[in-house]
DNA sequence: GTAGTTCGACTTTTT
DNA sequence: GTCGAACTAC
């Protein structure tokens, strides 16, 4: 990617607000409200634009940006623009040009990852990396650190992968390394010992590796502006107006490099260097912090005023995407949270449809009110591309993608990053990363076997060792076979596959002064995969899978194609690279369109006509693990806040009453967040009191195998009180004696039917309000979870939950 | 060294 | 109900 820095004119940056400037803003301004113009036309030093959810935020950010670009106040290459995922940086940039035109070449828009691998390829050798480094995604961390951890022995002291992982990631985001943590952790602790040592060998094994994982691409900017001050005035000179969307998600080691980037260029320098600091644009909303699990510090954006003195602050309230009632459920919600700026978001678009409310009997249930009320959003015009289905955990997308399968309801799961953790993608990549970055020993390993060579833990580590001895790295003692000692037909091997690689370099790394083909890395992964005889494994081997992970080679293949179109130039590094960093596949939605299902999480920044939220149940938002976690319900409910929000029309919200997981069913609440929505606000098509009448309501469960769990007529039953942490108070307990469960509408009953620990034992008489009566023949499961197997003198064997089967002993 | 089987743990959210 | 790791049998 050519992008030479480009001088910087010094003192013609403050310059451009003329008359003409003015005028040239005009068309720029069109439509915006007092604030939103304000915060287009405001020049200063920093500028903190607090915009609540969906009031116009991205309008602003694209509009400040054409406005500087047209009034000259700044060159393309002078800004440098942050976002939080690749897509919304797709899409700020695609919005820049509708405004201005090509003119916008040459900008950084990007994520922060992105734009610390674009500054570190070209820094990287001056502290120990070369160019061509590979990036660790999280699953190439987690695969190194379990191989440390092992090698430690480190399970002895309580230490699993994902906790070290885990920890190394949280230090790194506070921008500690593993020397100074080693100075302030309590070494006398054995644990803390042993985790030192891992965390210092993790970092070496990158350095070796010529890697670097997701933290350390912020975090080893951070250390290269501080450490090479030279260096970072480059970039302070260049980025005149630096600009961070969704500031509020950001971390401590981005803050920091944030800050780096904006202090004065040459530091009590040269006298005749005046430049200023850049510019500084953040724009956040607190409310909508929902990444404090991996390290945002709300903080960055409640002390920027104190960070930034004589920062301007803009407050963006009205809200231009939803109708009132969504907006005021969002506010009746967020209100819950204490130490936060009260912020009401408004509107003038009206009051709009009542929010629809729907409780299934279980997640099929659940997700069969979905796919029926898309469908029928659709015959009304809506189309596909409009909806979204939003859930807490990505596990819950699987009953979602079964109904809507049979339903036929065309969708993509966005997000998950599925495509690329699977392990014969992998397997290409690592090829690819051989190839390109031979000093990952991990990639190199990762193939070694693959497919099956014959080479096993012996030979790997034999290698492993001769390559220690020598000195060399483990891709290059591939090269020496026969000094091995290992058997010829392993040397075959060996020797072949170091051919091949050998093959597939000459491709794409061509000789210096040759230029790779723009089609090299298609053809690359070819000779790899093919010569390799990986597809030929896959091809002859009758696992039925493997048919399907034929196909997706050819994806991947097609994936390259496809990059080389879009990057005539790119390498194969550029093609890692992307793919490390993209998420999502980032698709373009198509024409036909297609229903979206994504977690909470990803859906920040987005926004549909038609929203379902579902799973809104105790346990999963809020989140179980959350409860434990300082601050963790009041993330929840934001989160579930930046759910609602999303709706520009159409809100729906949704919960099962019994959900299946680990394969067992068991009895589910509804979120206390359901109860702080204003009750008229609700239209309740099936309300939780209802789901235990017995009038005719049926399970809407396609599968209708009445095996699963609770059986067809298994009564609502919610227990109140007890549970409830955090803030919150406790649901308002129902006057009227169970069994009296008319619909009453808008209310969340708060005990509708509870059999507590209603013990049975085998040989129990009971009776079943559809059923009949029966008699038990075992009881599994605990607690919530107890299941009693009845066989029914009429209805036959059946399953029930205890807890809350409408039952009772005789 | 490999293939097949059983057992266990596991699910919070992401660049 | 799924994925991976450990174990066993060739």
């Amino acid at each position: 990617m050519p992008d030479p820095i480009k001088p910087v004119i010094v003192g013609s940056v403050r310059a451009g607000i003329g008359p003409a400037g003015a005028r040239l803003d005009e068309d720029l301004l069109a439509g915006l409200n007092e604030p939103q113009r304000e915060a287009v036309t405001y020049r200063g030093p920093a500028l903190l634009i607090v915009a609540g959810a969906g009031s116009g935020k991205t309008s602003v950010l694209t509009r400040r940006i054409a406005s500087l670009l047209r009034a000259r106040e700044a060159w393309p290459s002078q800004i440098l623009a942050i976002t939080f995922t690749n897509k919304a940086a797709g899409e700020m940039r695609e919005r820049v040009r509708g405004l201005i035109g090509d003119v916008a070449q040459g900008m950084w828009i990007s994520t922060f990852h992105s734009a610390c691998v674009r500054i570190l390829r070209r820094e990287a050798e001056q502290f120990g990396f070369t160019k061509n480094f590979t990036i660790y995604d999280s699953g190439d961390s987690r695969a190194l650190i379990k191989r440390l951890v092992k090698e430690h022995e480190a399970d002895a002291f309580g230490l699993t992968p994902a906790s070290v992982q885990g920890r190394i990631s949280k230090l790194k985001n506070e921008l500690a390394d593993a020397e100074s943590f080693a100075r302030s952790a309590n070494l006398s602790d054995p644990a803390e010992r042993v985790f030192a040592e891992l965390f210092a060998d993790y970092q070496r094994a990158l350095q070796r590796a010529n890697a670097f994982d997701f933290d350390d691409l912020i975090g080893q900017t951070v250390y290269l502006f501080r450490a090479f001050p030279h260096v970072a005035d480059v970039y302070r000179r260049r980025f005149r107006h630096i600009l961070v969307d969704e500031y509020q998600d950001t971390n401590h080691a981005q803050y920091a490099l944030i800050h780096e980037l904006t202090r004065p260029p040459g530091d009590g320098g040269t006298l005749l260097d005046e430049t200023e600091p850049a510019s500084l644009t953040v724009v956040g909303d607190s409310d909508q912090s929902i990444y404090a699990f991996r390290g945002a510090d709300i903080r960055n954006i409640t002390e920027f005023e104190r960070d930034y003195p004589g920062a301007k602050v803009v407050l963006l309230e009205q809200n231009y995407r939803s109708t009132q009632t969504i907006l005021d459920a969002a506010n009746a919600v967020i209100g819950n949270n204490f130490d936060r700026k009260d912020k009401k978001l408004w509107t003038d678009v009206g009051l709009g449809d009542p929010i629809i409310g729907f409780t299934g009997y279980s997640q099929h249930d659940e997700a069969q009110f979905v796919a029926d009320e898309v469908e029928a959003l659709r015959r009304r015009g809506i189309p596909y591309s409009e909806m979204a289905v939003f859930y807490r955990t990505n596990s819950q997308s699987r009953a979602l993608e079964e109904i809507f399968i049979r339903a036929a309801v065309p969708y993509k799961i966005m997000g998950g990053t599925k495509f690329y953790d699977r392990a014969e993608i992998k397997d290409a990549l690592a090829y690819l990363i051989a190839v390109a970055n031979p000093a990952d020993e991990l990639s190199v390993r990762r193939i070694l076997n693959r497919p099956r060579r014959g080479i096993g833990d012996v030979t790997e580590t034999a290698i492993a060792r001769y390559a220690q001895e020598e000195g060399i790295t483990f891709r290059d003692a591939l090269a020496n076979v026969s000094a091995l000692g290992v058997g010829p037909k392993i040397q075959q091997a060996i020797a072949q596959l170091d051919a091949v690689l050998a093959e597939a370099t000459a491709i794409m790394l061509p000789a210096s002064g040759e230029v790779a083909a723009p089609t090299s890395v298609t053809a690359g992964l070819t000779v790899l995969l093919n010569k390799s005889g990986y597809l030929d494994a896959l091809r002859r081997s009758k696992d039925p899978q493997d048919e399907a992970r034929v196909e997706n080679l050819d994806e991947l293949v097609a994936v390259t194609r496809e990059f080389a179109r879009g990057n005539p130039e790119g390498t194969v590094l550029d093609f890692l690279t992307e793919v490390a960093l993209v998420s999502d596949a980032d698709d373009l939605d198509d024409a036909s369109g297609t229903v979206s299902l994504m977690t909470m999480h990803t859906a920040k920044g987005l926004e549909y006509d038609a929203v379902f939220v579902t799973g809104v149940e105790e346990d999963l938002i809020p989140h179980r693990i959350s409860a434990g976690e300082p601050g963790g319900p009041q993330e929840e409910r934001r989160l579930f806040y930046v759910a609602l929000t999303r709706a520009r029309k159409k809100l729906h919200v949704s919960l099962a009453m019994t959900r299946a997981q680990f394969g067992e069913v068991s009895a589910a609440m509804p979120s206390r967040f359901l109860q702080e929505i204003p009750h008229a606000l609700i239209d309740w098509r099936q309300s939780p009191g209802d789901v235990n009448s017995r009038g005719g309501m049926k399970s809407r469960a396609l599968n209708g195998r009445p095996s699963t769990g609770s059986g067809t007529g298994a009564g609502g039953g919610w227990s109140g009180g007890s549970r409830y942490g955090d803030d919150l108070v406790p649901l308002p307990k129902r006057e009227r004696p169970a069994g009296d469960l008319t619909k009453f509408a808008n209310r969340i009953p708060a005990k509708v039917r509870d059999n507590g620990d209603l013990e049975l034992a085998p040989g129990d008489r009971i009776r079943h309000d559809d059923f009949g009566e029966g008699r038990v023949d075992m009881v599994t499961g605990e607690g919530a979870k107890r299941v009693a197997h009845v066989r029914f003198d009429t209805a036959g064997p059946k399953k029930l939950l205890i807890k809350i089967a409408p039952i009772s002993k005789l």
